[in-house]
DNA sequence: GTTAGCACTCTTCATCAGCGAGTGCTAAAT
DNA sequence: ATTTAGCACTCGCTGATGAAGAGTGCTAAC
């Protein structure tokens, strides 16, 4: 167990080096307003601090660093969420309030004053698709072998879609097929929607429609898309303003990985709701060695819906971040409720 | 004028510091196979080429680097065109080839193909609205208060868009608006559309619509989407692969250019038709003075759709780059032709 | 228990010499 | 008149050296 003095020193030392970016040396330690003691003190339970697993010396005549240990015990134990201040909390609202016909442009929107106020790379994963169910799916047809699929879930989301169309559909055809959709899916989770088709779908299609191969090759194809969410990005290269990130190999690693939504989808997905925060290799993911990636949810009526996260250095700030994320998240449950109720 | 001499050596020192991102010195020049000088005699006309402003020196002590002018010089008259070899023509044509039920398909892939091809960064801009005419406006409504709006353009490219919706409009005064909407500007390009709503529609719906006002705003929204083209990526940071890159500062300030995406499309936009190289300044923006762009365009019944771009160093592998891009923009383009023509 | 003092460690920065690559000039060779 | 060999010179790069500075860890005094 820490005493009182290890701890005050331990949170002068993230402090100061979240700022700062530099080794903290047992002086500037000292000089600290809410810290009484000399230097040769701090030395000491610096010492201390490292052999716990606290701290350490990038070498021996440097200052201390904090360890993701100790990272992870601040975050745990030490840091006061700092207050937002009106601005941030205006910004917030004036970029959340502005109308939206779009669950993406909300989502979107989310992204860009995330990265903006934090001014690290933020990632907002768009609605996933486990929870929601099917409400009404249609066919249009464009021209006469393409239509546009339109699907909606029962959480408003509205996702359109061209496709390739099986030729010569006569017109009643379509309304059949459709009416047939909509009667066996309406209800369905988006995620067994494909199941469901080759299930029970299939062969009754085979009863009304000619071109029933490339319908359910269609279908398929629609349905198959929808499975995994979009992702937003919001401030892609914030993160090379980081001191930590000046090497253009590292960065170009981290780059990499934003090039692929997937990835990105499941290294940032959450599995718990609320707050989550993974520190260097907690994040299980060699080019996030020395990152910290901060994640909470947004839901709808009690569903969860998405993800909003930040991907920063382990050096990271961690009070503001925190509230930011929290008032964030919260704000857009708030908004996508008021919204999905207007309707 | 050049001797012939002359054009040889320019020839050897940008082939060879386009391969080997290093100074070249005229021992170097003179080992090539295709040159029979000694070093002293290169150095002499090194030495000349330098002053009519072909080549520079970083300094005094190394070896010469082509200057712009030399650049620009040496894809005027001196490159000679690189065949495709085997392998890259089937990149192309198996990546081209696969089914595609849309238009932002078969860019998408050709984004790609094109960066993993050349390993700089490509930038393909979608169909730009300039010359397209709208062929038919679709809405649907989705819930009381949203709709798929649907535009079909005469090149066969399919837009779809959720957008607010008038409340209670009645099922038979929809159907009038599309009809009236459909009637009126069929035929008109899409970046009239604006003025057109304005000027002619909005006060026939007036007569027709309950909630005009809305409903115009709708329209106006979905309109203005329409007018800037896409923008898809391949490779974003494989520029960091070059050399010449290896500056975090440097790096940032353009890859923040790609997450404007107006700006990219404004900046790669070619109003010349067919293969256009603009070298270091040419390019007329500070961020891209030691950046080559190379675009061409690619076009469906000989009417212009878009354009296919490249970002490198100005130390290109231009006989290559210029060869995948003519062969791709051709290949675009006709197989967007055989696309169209099948519906 | 706390702190002052001090020797010690290690990085950083500037300086300097030596090396090597490359040039530019001159004089010789073709 | 060209071309080339030879050589002095330039300049960046590398590695060694040393002084400065920041910080530690230990000891002894408070």
């Amino acid at each position: 167990m820490l005493t009182e003095r290890q701890l005050l020193i331990l949170k002068a030392i993230v402090d100061d080096y979240i700022t700062n970016a530099e080794p903290v040396g047992s002086r500037s330690v000292s000089k600290r307003d809410e810290v009484s003691y000399s230097p040769a003190t701090i030395r000491n339970e610096m010492s201390d601090l490292e052999e716990l697993g606290f701290l350490e010396k990038p070498h021996s005549s440097a200052g201390r660093i904090p360890s993701q240990k100790g990272y992870r015990y601040y975050v745990d134990h030490l840091l006061s969420p700092s207050e937002l201040t009106k601005g941030e909390m205006s910004d917030i609202q004036t970029v959340l309030d502005s109308r939206f016909n779009e669950f993406e442009q909300l989502i979107k929107q989310s992204a860009k004053v995330l990265s903006s106020l934090t001014s690290y790379t933020s990632i907002v994963l768009g609605p996933e698709v486990f929870e929601s169910t099917l409400k009404q799916i249609q066919l249009i047809p464009i021209s006469n072998n393409q239509a546009v699929a339109i699907i909606v879930t029962d959480t408003g989301h509205v996702e359109n879609q061209t496709v390739q169309f099986p030729g010569d559909l006569k017109g009643e055809e379509l309304e059949k097929v459709v009416n047939i959709l909509n009667e066996k899916l309406r209800g369905v989770p988006l995620v067994q929607l494909q199941e469901k088709l080759s299930a029970e779908i299939s062969s009754l299609l085979k009863r009304y429609v000619n071109q029933y191969e490339s319908m359910i090759q269609m279908l398929g194809d629609v349905f198959h898309t929808h499975q995994s969410g979009k992702v937003f990005y919001g401030g892609k290269t914030n993160i090379l303003a980081q001191p930590e990130f000046n090497n253009v190999e590292r960065v170009r690693n981290i780059l990499n990985i934003f090039e692929e939504d997937n990835l990105v989808s499941k290294l940032f997905r959450s599995e718990d709701r609320g707050l989550t925060i993974k520190i260097g290799e907690e994040n299980r993911f060699e080019p996030f060695d020395e990152c910290t990636i901060i994640t909470a949810t947004y839901s709808l009526d009690g569903k969860h819906m998405g993800t909003v996260g930040i991907l920063g250095p382990t050096r990271m700030e961690y009070p503001r971040v925190i509230s930011i994320m929290d008032y964030l998240s919260k704000d857009m449950t708030k908004i996508l409720t008021a919204w999905h109720q207007k309707k």
